[in-house]
DNA sequence: CATGGAATGTTTTCGAGTGGACAAAATTGC
DNA sequence: GCAATTTTGTCCACTCGAAAACATTCCATG
């Protein structure tokens, strides 16, 4: 597949009308499908952890996939790439388990970035069964080229929050999964 | 489908040996598939809003199906029907714009809805395009008999937070989606 | 009113991610 | 040493959700 290739989506003239071209850089959040923003009453939902982290995160999502839409990059598999460059030699199963990512979709990935020339994977010598991962050259470049854009959107995604609230999200995040 | 009425998962005999039988009531977080606990360096997504973001929700989601799994009932999908029961009549593209759920997945969800007897799909008179929605008895009772549990899981899943910092995390959360 | 465009929901198709069975290698117990 | 169990990664079948094309209805403009 190399999920990681594809050369930008759809190289298409300019923004589409009917497609609603992402504008990138401005940050006005734009009226997603069309549909009025009919505020709705949301009962217990209002007050539920669940409810609103999936709204985040689903707004977080959106803003990487227009930030990075252009590298065919996503979330995780960003995610991926960086772990294994900061833990050279990691197992398979232990990256999988830290970025709570199934063992079994974790081959795949791991396969497309191979496949793809960004990682290697070597078979230690002392336990043929695991796999140790480390990026290639070309996974560092592709690492190293797409830090300043994850900082950027990092930046702009809390862009609401002020550093401190910011800080405390994180802060609580991280307490919520047990960090 | 019916994706509702599975009467849970799987019927099985007991907690099979292989399957990892989640403790429901415990609160042990019981090491998810093997794979020792080892740290990574996370390095940059450490700082990661989106990446600790999308831990929490995937947490959030595990701990949603432990508790509900005997219902074979889903977040989104509970969520769809808590706000419809809050808000009948409404419009199914605007539920689906409210909680983010694109419009043709709503338009799945709502078959399967009304297919099981919990939801009425009603075309207006005066705009043959639209439905509108409605919560049968059914489905006010499905709502009914699953908040209790619904409040018991809310109060679980931030077991790790005091009420204060709960309340902190609610309104960053809702501060962050542009609330 | 006729015609082109926009809004609403549906269908189809496809990728992402999961669950479970599996093969190979390691470990343990005898 | 050898069988049983465990660990590690992989493969296959499946579900959830998204993107895009579509049909229908409404609206605007002449």
């Amino acid at each position: 597949m190399s999920a990681l290739v594809k050369p930008a989506p759809k190289p298409e003239a300019g923004p589409q009308p009917g497609a609603g071209g992402r504008d990138l850089a401005t940050g006005a959040e734009a009226e997603a499908e069309t549909a009025a923003a009919v505020p709705l009453a949301l009962g217990p939902l209002e007050e539920s952890l669940g409810f609103h982290l999936r709204l985040a995160q689903i707004e977080a999502f959106d803003a990487f996939f227009a930030a990075f839409a252009e590298d065919g990059l996503q979330p995780g598999l960003l995610s991926v790439l960086i772990t294994i460059g900061e833990n050279p030699g990691v197992r398979q199963g232990v990256l999988a388990n830290a970025l709570k990512i199934k063992r079994s979709h974790m081959a795949k990935i791991v396969q497309g970035f191979d496949a793809a020339g960004l990682v290697d994977r070597r078979v230690p010598a002392d336990d043929r069964r695991a796999v140790e991962l480390t990026l290639t050259p070309a996974g560092r470049g592709r690492v190293a080229a797409a830090m300043p854009k994850f900082r950027t959107h990092e930046t702009l995604s809390a862009s609401r929050l002020s550093a401190a609230e910011r800080r405390t999200l994180l802060d609580l995040l991280r307490k919520l999964s047990g960090g």
